[in-house]
DNA sequence: ATTGCTGCAAAACGTTTGCACCTAT
DNA sequence: ATAGGTGCAAACGTTTTGCAGCAAT
């Protein structure tokens, strides 16, 4: 997916909800795509004011939930009261390994979950929306292991 | 497991750590065991209050973590930015399911699930500490759900 | 013209911390 | 005697809210 699409995605998301088009919503859009890795909705809202953006901290938080929505970022969680978002748009689904040591965030693919949560929510009669598979691990070998949790957030 | 192996096993993670031994620490372990379902470190601090308990929400939270460490509780993180606990007591491991209308939560134990986590931190290069493993969905049928989310936490 | 969105600051929320006192060792 | 734990309140960091003004429809 390239940017200008997620855009009109974007876009197409605002007017069929008759939500407004705003300038912001898009800047915000913007710079959640150009995020290297997963950022807490304060850090977006520190980097756009760090490149002299005068959007609010309340419009990041508000237009980041929209971009939620419309699926152009993931909402993720990895246990420590934060929410934390991803850009869809590079990265094919996956799933996360947190270094307790560290903090490094390992992404993965296992073929064997792909499945598993739609046919367990069809089992318990449910119809699925979303899941999360995040497993908390150490390294072995310590060295490749920065023990820095601060940096790798 | 019964409650006072619990006991037992709580006494000897202390006097191993070379933590104290304390009245209050006990009362934390009984009150999270007794709590049925899963449960806000501020709603145990709570409920043991309304029980005139005089043990301090500091004490609670605190306590909580030790007995996390030795496996009494385990946390959970169903994405609101809560940690939950849940006495290990008289289940066996088990994943939820979220429901996204009513916040209903359902435990279940899919057995395709069990070895991945050690598999993939393996394969990765870690060793496992836990994981988590969280559905968010919707009821098919929406009579069963009670589009309550306040009274389902 | 009418809403809905924005920016700002203040409030809310769960959690952690600082400190003086206390208590298990 | 001395760490370490406790209770209390205040501080913390993230997120939400209230409100007046603004701008997209």
């Amino acid at each position: 997916m390239k940017e200008q699409q997620a855009s009109e995605i974007f876009l197409k998301y605002l007017k069929d909800g008759k939500n407004r088009i705003t300038p912001e919503r898009f800047e915000v859009l913007d710079s959640a795509i150009k995020y290297e890795g997963h950022f807490a909705a304060d850090d977006l809202f520190l980097q756009m004011k760090r490149e002299k953006s005068r959007v609010s901290r309340a419009t990041v938080y508000n237009t980041l939930e929209l971009l939620v929505q419309c699926e152009l970022i993931t909402k993720r969680n990895f246990g420590d009261n934060m929410t934390r978002y991803e850009s869809t748009l590079k990265k094919q689904s996956h799933d996360h390994l947190i270094c307790m040591d560290c903090g490094r965030i390992v992404e993965f693919i296992n073929s064997k979950i792909k499945s598993l949560p739609e046919e367990i929510s069809s089992e318990l009669g449910f119809n699925i929306e979303s899941y999360s598979f995040n497993i908390f691990a150490r390294c072995k070998n310590t060295k490749t292991c920065k023990f820095n949790k601060e940096k790798n957030k």
